[in-house]
DNA sequence: GCGACAG
DNA sequence: ATCTTGTCGC
């Protein structure tokens, strides 16, 4: 059990699991995921934007949180951590979760909105890493993802702001959505506590004329520069 | 056996 | 995700 920090403090569960102990968890913790909004999402709200990346087995996460009114930045933080799972389709979480706790766990006050790179409920189990991170902080969440996990989908109409659901088999799982002309699609899914057409609202409101939603460019970026800084860091010590 | 497969 | 050179277009 880790404590984290007040927002973030609940209990949580153990990360060095099996996968077969992953699966079962996965399982077990997908029948608490909310689909519907907690809030009606407004201009008045924090929207923060959640990536990682790695550099010799280290994993960065950012975390950048933006002022949907204005989209402007009003708090960032970093944090890293040695990767201790390795990649595998499906548990995403439990390679990339620990760090991204980590890093929300520095931020001052609790975003209104998590917005994750990767899926939410369009996942086999129904609960990707955003519907994870989302119920543990219990702050409503979005899954934001470049490129699919699971799912059928017909193609959005080329212009932006088209949109297509994306199934698995009779069930709505997401959507496909054009953020701009002529660029290839993202894929938005329910993380927690957020419906599906607040969750596509939301990415195409905090959309700034680029592919991906501000809040997740932006923590892509500050998650490279983190990166960058932490190699150059090592190379100087070499020397 | 073959293709699919978040980051 | 990360590693990489050039290239097409506004």
């Amino acid at each position: 059990m880790v404590i984290v920090k007040k927002f973030i403090q609940k209990t949580i569960h153990p990360w060095d699991l099996k996968p077969e102990e992953a699966i079962a968890l996965q399982t077990k913790l997908a029948r608490r995921v909310i689909r519907k909004s907690r809030f009606r999402p407004d201009g008045m709200m924090t929207v923060a934007g959640v990536d990682a990346g790695y550099r010799d087995d280290i994993a960065h996460a950012a975390v950048v949180v933006v002022d949907l009114k204005d989209l402007r930045t009003v708090e960032k933080a970093v944090a890293a951590k040695p990767v201790a799972f390795p990649y595998v389709p499906g548990m995403l979480s439990f390679r990339e979760g620990p760090v991204i706790l980590k890093a929300l766990g520095k931020l001052k006050s609790p975003p209104d909105l998590l917005m994750i790179d990767g899926q939410g409920v369009a996942h086999p189990r129904r609960f990707g890493i955003a519907s994870h991170i989302g119920l543990l902080t219990d702050i409503p969440s979005i899954g934001c993802a470049k490129t699919k996990l699971v799912g059928d989908y017909e193609e959005p109409h080329r212009s932006g702001g088209s949109t297509s659901y994306l199934t698995d088999g009779k069930e709505t799982i997401g959507a496909v959505v054009r953020t701009r002309t002529d660029v290839k699609p993202v894929f938005v899914s329910i993380g927690h506590l957020m419906d599906l057409n607040d969750s596509i609202r939301a990415v195409i409101k905090s959309c700034c004329g680029y592919r991906l939603p501000e809040p997740i460019r932006r923590a892509d970026h500050l998650s490279r520069k983190q990166i960058k800084t932490t190699k150059s860091a090592k190379f100087t010590k070499v020397i």
